[in-house]
DNA sequence: TTACTATTGAAAAAAAATTGCAATAAGGTC
DNA sequence: GACCTTATTGCAATTTTTTTTCAATAGTAA
């Protein structure tokens, strides 16, 4: 499908002077192919169910090039392990996630970038990703768990 | 020393119908004479250190409780597992991590809660809490691993 | 094609978090 | 204060997540 991400990770990889090998290319591709957030475990039985018999070590080890290239990102910890997305091609977004009903939904403001470049400007720092989660009970939930 | 966290816990405890217990208080008390990020391992450590057999168990056991009430939140996830921090009496505050010396920085910004409070109005939320990250890599370290 | 060595899958290990259970103790009632 | 009910505790075992080890495989440059 989208070639983009393909090559960014390719060069990325080689810049790097490791290997672009085909495990690593399927990962990639099935991650850009989920459109919602995912965990590890999820993205291994989608492979596992498409044929692909690619161990979960190797996702665990795709997984940091994936983030350190800016394709992936961490999104949030929850149940005791990590969920992630895929960034590139997306703008900034944030996430609200219901306490309750565990509900995620994403939204934008230019504001929250804002902060963050001017931050990063007024201390040099090179910013690679920010992450603005917000938590609480939604209109549905609120009441029932919700104080 | 404060009272108030004390008294909020000890309320919340009680409102769920729940005991209070010397361990409740010892954990509390502890985590609010910590002036910075702790992961359960550190925590545990220092309640031991000062002579409190207080078990993992009860500190994992103890936390949700203390988050539930809004005196302690989730801060960050890294190395493999959870960072916390007492927010009772603090403004909500942003971080910063560099991803390379993994110091981390706190910076306030009242857009950021702007932000929250306007999306948690529009959809009727019952806002608890937001986590705001910045990720990067900070003056020093800029160049070395950041591409 | 050859040589070098990064990457892989599988299994083991490590680390983090949860759970089961018997003993203890909080806190209400008499 | 004694008694009763049952939540909580510590410990150990378990579960879950992530990392590591290692022999076999396979990229990639020469």
């Amino acid at each position: 499908m989208n070639v983009s991400e393909i090559e960014i990770f390719r060069d990325f990889i080689k810049k790097k002077g490791l290997r672009y090998t085909p495990e690593r290319e399927i990962i990639l591709k099935e991650i850009f192919s989920i459109h919602d957030h995912f965990d590890v475990d999820e993205l291994y039985l989608r492979l596992r169910n498409k044929g692909h018999r690619i161990s979960k070590a190797s996702i665990y080890r795709t997984l940091p090039l994936l983030i350190e290239c800016g394709l992936v990102q961490e999104v949030y910890h929850e149940d005791g392990h990590m969920h992630y997305e895929h960034i590139y091609g997306h703008e900034p977004h944030a996430h609200f996630r219901c306490l309750s009903c565990r509900r995620v939904e994403e939204f934008q403001d230019p504001r929250l970038e804002e902060v963050a470049q001017e931050y990063a400007q007024k201390y040099g720092i090179d910013l690679k990703m920010t992450r603005f989660e917000i938590l609480g009970y939604c209109a549905n939930c609120r009441g029932k768990g919700g104080l």
